[in-house]
RNA sequence: GGCGCCAUAGCCAAGUGGUAAGGCACGGCUCUGCAAAAGCCUGAUCAUCAGUUCAAAUCUGAUUGGCGCCU
């Protein structure tokens, strides 16, 4: 029989952190975050990571591994996250994973395997300047040529998946279509997929509250501390209200106009968010309120 | 009270006689190696009324509302 793992997804500021943690103390449950941008040291304030205080005792797994200059993504993520499930399972504990990166949460969920691909930024770099001369209906058509099956999937103004497509190509010899088929395989735990949501304006209030709260906690110093130490990786740069800062740091935003973008982003993100989640129909959907309590009563069963 | 200017989608805004550009927001969506990323889809009959004309958001008049100046 399969292990159980709980999973806990929602749009940012839906009050995951608080329904892991309780729910951890409730069940003897240890904790694996699915955060793309918490998985970096020293972000902080701006990812909403959870402090030492509110995780009282919970273990967190994948929180802090990797440094603001260094590249991250899912295959690595993948790797990290099945072997904090064995850690956790190995000490008789239950694992629950919490976080907000649809990505990341698919690939545990659905059972994806990575093979070992080697980056060609090289080339990835040429085929996004030959879009930029050349327009990105021509990289389509290349793409096109090589796999029309991912040529059908990726819209062409998408270029950086198109050139993703045609690295991979590049690299292995083999298209993308051929490698998405051969990473299906088995899913390797009994995965109980929980969402957290809240009513629209609700959702959006409490996220133009957080961003408040983080700027009175010194999301600005954070920032500007981190720049100086790091060269921030491209990968983390992505994170929302650090290159908003940057920009205001630089003179670019003024601080209002920093504070409405950094609200405004945040809201897109969590709309992207729900998206990515509403189409899972493993996702039990609960009030955040009384979600604790209906997550054991499920998982009991 | 007088004179002048203005009135196009939630917001910004093009169009000055031939049948409503664009941007943003909102909403929806795509998603296997940058995913807090990248990309896609989506809305009006032009303040109101009357008139001129084959044809008006575009011209005329009145009304309403706003802005500015003057007494």
């Amino acid at each position: 029989m399969k292990a159980k793992v709980v999973v806990i997804v929602g749009p940012t500021a839906s009050g995951k952190t608080a329904v892991s943690i309780e729910l951890a103390k409730r069940i003897n449950g240890e904790i694996i975050s699915a955060d793309s941008m918490q998985i970096y040291k020293y972000m902080n304030i701006g990812t909403a990571k959870p402090t030492k205080e509110e995780m009282s005792g919970i273990k967190h797994y994948l929180l802090d591994v990797v440094l603001p200059n260094e590249i991250f993504n899912v295959a690595k993520y993948k790797d990290l996250a099945e072997k904090a499930i064995e850690e956790i399972l190995e000490k008789g504990k239950t694992p629950i994973i919490v976080g907000g990166t649809g990505l990341y949460i698919n690939t545990l969920v659905n059972g994806i395997e990575f093979e070992n691909i080697e980056e060609d930024v090289e080339y990835r770099n040429y085929l996004i300047e030959k879009a930029q001369k050349e327009g990105a209906e021509s990289l389509h058509e290349e793409l096109k040529k090589i796999d029309p099956v991912s040529a059908e999937n990726i819209d062409k103004n998408n270029i950086r998946r198109v050139a993703r497509a045609l690295e991979i190509y590049k690299v292995t010899g083999r298209t993308k279509t051929e490698l998405d088929k051969a990473s299906q395989k088995e899913v390797k735990y009994d995965y109980r997929m929980f969402g957290l949501n809240w009513e629209r304006e609700k959702l959006y209030s409490r996220i133009d509250l957080r961003v408040d709260k983080m700027l009175e906690e010194g999301l600005i110093d954070e920032v500007k501390d981190i720049t100086e130490k790091f060269e921030i990786s491209r990968t983390a740069l992505q994170g929302l209200g650090y290159k908003e800062v940057i920009d205001y740091l630089n003179g670019n935003l003024t601080y209002d106009e920093m504070v409405e973008k950094l609200k405004l982003e945040t809201r897109h993100y969590a709309k992207r968010q729900l998206t990515w989640f509403r189409r899972d129909s493993r996702i039990t959907w609960l009030e955040p309120q009384n979600a604790v309590e209906e997550i054991i009563k499920s998982i009991k069963e």
